[in-house]
DNA sequence: CATGAATGAGAATTCATTCAT
DNA sequence: GATGAATGAATTCTCATTCAT
């Protein structure tokens, strides 16, 4: 009933899917560190434990790895943001928590994600851009409803809440214990709903 | 009057420092575009219309080039800032203000200044707690004076607040015909002011 | 009579075989087109339905495939020209036929064969230099039976004649139906032995 | 009357022209004597006795070298041939003449040229069917003119004396010492024109 | 001072070969 | 025997920096 041949040929199968997923993980947390063009394909091999030539076994060249890196970070971002019902989209603190979260989870992903050198490369292109619209969707629902101004300009705003949340999110990565992500979720979601404004 | 040597001498030196801004501009524009980490000193060279060796002659490496970049950027936008007396610094109108006329009429120093990439080269850090400490000193402030709120991490809200400035200059020099100068204040001033929250 | 282990053997030998003889022609074909060097072991491989791995099974190292190859070639050639009677070694037309019908029959291996690049290996040489010494020895056998002219240099001679059949059928290989088999022989034939001289 | 620049840039030019002509020549030594692919760029560069990177300033990469080397015997060939009168090309010795000259003067070069495996680049090819049409225009206009008889298939047989030159000629770089100038064109001559038939 | 050809250390990439399964 | 992921030496190619003119 067993094939002698399947099960090793399983056993490769997760053995390569593991090497696979340690390049990626070793190349997040690098890139994410030091930036893309300043890690050595030979940095990442050995952080991976495997040759050079294994990373190219497994990506066409650097930039094919990069761009999956960028890849499997939207990926999780949407998979994270997927966990909150759809009707709550408008609830900015469910936004704000689910960005904390994924960045709470991959703070690598987080910091190849939010790096802006990144965000020229395609894959980054279209992580900024389904952020933005993303920010965008919200903003025009939350006005249509009433529950937003309406004087803003939403590309604009859209774009300034981007900003914030990356700019707070990726020093937060390399800050981890300075704030909570308690602090971090209030401040993002107060701010976007009151700005600096005093309390009423 | 006139000491034959004299005019070459001043000749000189003021072509030498025509080249050298020339450098600067040149530099500030490619690595605005593309990264310094992407951008050739050959390029920098051939758009300054010099040769590479005229790079070296000014700069001691492709670092200072950068470092000074940033150096001349900060001090054009802190020469922006001046403009207005320190009493109005409270007013957040003022200081967009003087951040959007910085980024109008130098947008490759902005393109430079607000580039993720840079800011965290040591210049860069410089330049960054620079907007950051200005605005976590006016936030103090306004908390101190009870303008603003005094409930939200300043260190973080700082963050926020020169991640969605950054983010949004940075789009707006490379879209500056879709915005207005006027919209790009009134969005950054009332966001900051107010949030997303409805008008009282 | 029958063992049942014996079946299974010769089933085994014979599939091993007939990998090996598929690994044969794969190479062939592919050094035939690109040239060995430009040939990838992987695409050998693949081209014979096996794994890389399984090259090595059959041959220690690309070079010795190569080697086999040109062995078979030559082999194949030989057992060609055999199946004309040795005393008729003088009609040049059985000749070219012979050489017609090997490139014919085996395209790939001739490919390969009548490659310059191949030639210059160790086992191309000694293809080579039976063409060579198979034309020389006729050209030299024909000139003491009073056919041939004696004035020319021998060795010049059947250099010039190896290169001008290598070079009509190798093209012929890539081009089989621009010219016939007869013509490809006729113009081998009567080139040589007339040459472009007119008709008397 | 002198720009003090002028002779500086002329020293360059002719400098950096040196250079490259100095990288042309090694590289076609190489490639004649151990193929393209089994030259590396370093050893070219050294003998040439400049550093790697030099090479990669004037050309491309190690492939556009070969398409120069390439195209520079082919423009040679041309030259030597030209330097006949055209009314004379009908007489067969003068094209071997030629033929034999070129290899005689640029040993290098004819080995690149003649070496089959160059044929299938795009310069090698070009070169290539210079060659073939050269053969096949002269062939008909003899027959035109009664000269040469007109039973044979142009194109094969054009080819067979491409391949017969091609073997000669490439053997002869190698071999210099074992025939002289001489006999290369008689023995090519008279082949051509009446191939291994006795003298009447 | 300016030039730009040359340098060469350093990084990316290839591919014949191995070996654990 | 067969497999194909992994290896790493070998090679190509890049680019900041130098220096003779």
């Amino acid at each position: 009933m067993d094939n002698p041949t399947l099960p090793t040929n399983n056993a490769r199968q997760r053995s390569q899917e593991a090497t696979r997923n340690r390049l990626l993980e070793s190349a997040a947390q690098l890139f994410s560190v030091n930036g893309s063009k300043k890690t050595r394909t030979i940095d990442i091999a050995r952080d991976a434990q495997v040759a050079v030539g294994t990373v190219y076994l497994h990506f066409k060249d650097k930039d094919a790895l990069l761009k999956e890196v960028l890849k499997v970070a939207l990926a999780r971002l949407k998979q994270e943001i997927a966990k909150y019902p759809p009707e709550s989209s408008l609830l900015v603190e469910n936004k704000m928590t689910a960005l904390a979260s994924f960045t709470e989870h991959f703070p690598h992903l987080a910091g190849v994600l939010f790096d802006g050198g990144n965000l020229a490369t395609s894959p980054g292109k279209e992580a900024f851009d389904f952020l933005t619209a993303s920010q965008e969707r919200g903003l025009l629902e939350g006005v249509a409803q009433g529950y937003y101004r309406g004087d803003l300009h939403s590309g604009l705003a859209a774009r300034a809440m981007v900003g914030s949340l990356v700019q707070v999110l990726s020093w937060w990565v390399k800050n981890p214990e300075v704030v909570t992500k308690q602090e971090v979720i209030n401040t993002l979601t107060s701010l976007r709903l009151e700005g600096l404004g005093p309390r009423t």
